[in-house]
DNA sequence: CTTCAAGCGGAATCACGATTCCGATTCTAG
DNA sequence: CTAGAATCGGAATCGTGATTCCGCTTGAAG
């Protein structure tokens, strides 16, 4: 069993380490983070054995609770709506928690064991989201998963960013969302950009 | 006047670091640039004072390849497609060159006097070809710059990543501009997510 | 063909953070 | 209350790159 103080230490840390984190990104000192937990860097070193592993504590946490919302969306919400609920919640959570879109970062790639899994559960459940609003008509149903996932991954860089304000930030998504909704009434209107 | 054999370096230094950078991205080492240049650091340093200056070098030659295309735009194309044709180049940039996007970053903040110049002009041009394309109807009249940016941001982060193929990013872009164009026929179908 | 300042190469220096180490401090079992 | 293990704190160490320095080379003016 732990320490009691460790256990509040390492508690200290973590909570530290995601504001530090959201405040100044993944170039966040390991100083700083034992300096607003309140405690010496050893300390934070005892408890993760690098940044990386702090980082992906935090990140997995994250993503852990949108998988909760998924779970969630499944069974409350219709399917027309479960969709864009999800991919505003994942957006939003950009734009609050920086950093978030590295785990999102190709959602299906890399390797570490336990993210890989929280990888797949998250494109298993965009994949089936998405599957019911195209079922449903809410969504098109020319548009796959992989233009999703690009399109997801870009909203939530630019949320992250932090440049624009929230209205700005919803307006761009409500256009992105007409764009995936099937076409109102003659279906010959289309064409790309160049 | 600059030694000749001196200025015949300056440009193998720009062609190296050009290509390294966009193969690593902003990471890469003034070694490295320098081992490729064929060239010693010192010789960089003698050229670009910081490896910051160079990359605003490669950047500020790149964005006015892309204002150079603006111009031929404005005189060349119809309105309508002007936008569109925009748009895409300057996503289509993104994808090959890395961290140009840096570049397009806040085109609006920060100081860098010679930047800003380019920045305010990068969105002048974007503004025209809205302006243009809203009223040839080609673009929905509801849709700000702002919200433009950050479309605009989050496309070429997407695309800057290269974790997505082409056709991918094609069918994405395609999603995005069918959200940009008017709504089809009967004008009482929106709403956005939530 | 000299001369010598502009340029060059690349080893040495610096700066900055992550990570390690270890004597000093707590916990908590007994 | 006391010993011993588990934790601490934070100074010292390391590694990695950017940047500086300087003796050597080379272009080109006279």
């Amino acid at each position: 069993m732990m320490r009691s103080d460790a256990a509040r230490n390492r508690a200290k840390v973590l909570a530290a380490a995601e504001v530090v984190l959201d405040e100044q990104g993944p170039a966040a000192r390991m100083d700083e983070i034992a300096r607003r937990a309140g405690v010496g860097v050893g300390t934070v070193y005892r408890h993760f054995a690098t940044k990386e592993a702090l980082y992906a504590a935090i990140v997995a946490a994250r993503v852990d609770l949108l998988l909760r919302e998924a779970d969630r969306l499944r069974t409350a919400a219709e399917p027309q709506a479960a969709f864009f609920t999800f991919f505003t919640r994942i957006v939003a959570d950009a734009a609050t928690k920086k950093a978030l879109t590295d785990a999102l970062r190709d959602a299906g790639v890399d390797v570490k064991a336990e993210q890989t899994d929280q990888r797949v559960r998250m494109r298993a459940a965009l994949a089936e989201f998405l599957r019911g609003a195209q079922r449903s008509g809410a969504v098109r149903p020319d548009v796959d998963l992989p233009a999703i996932l690009a399109l997801l991954r870009g909203a939530s860089m630019a949320a992250e960013t932090g440049e624009y304000s929230g209205p700005v930030l919803d307006r761009a998504l409500a256009v992105l969302f007409d764009g995936l909704r099937p076409p109102a009434y003659p279906p010959g209107s289309h064409r790309s950009g160049q």
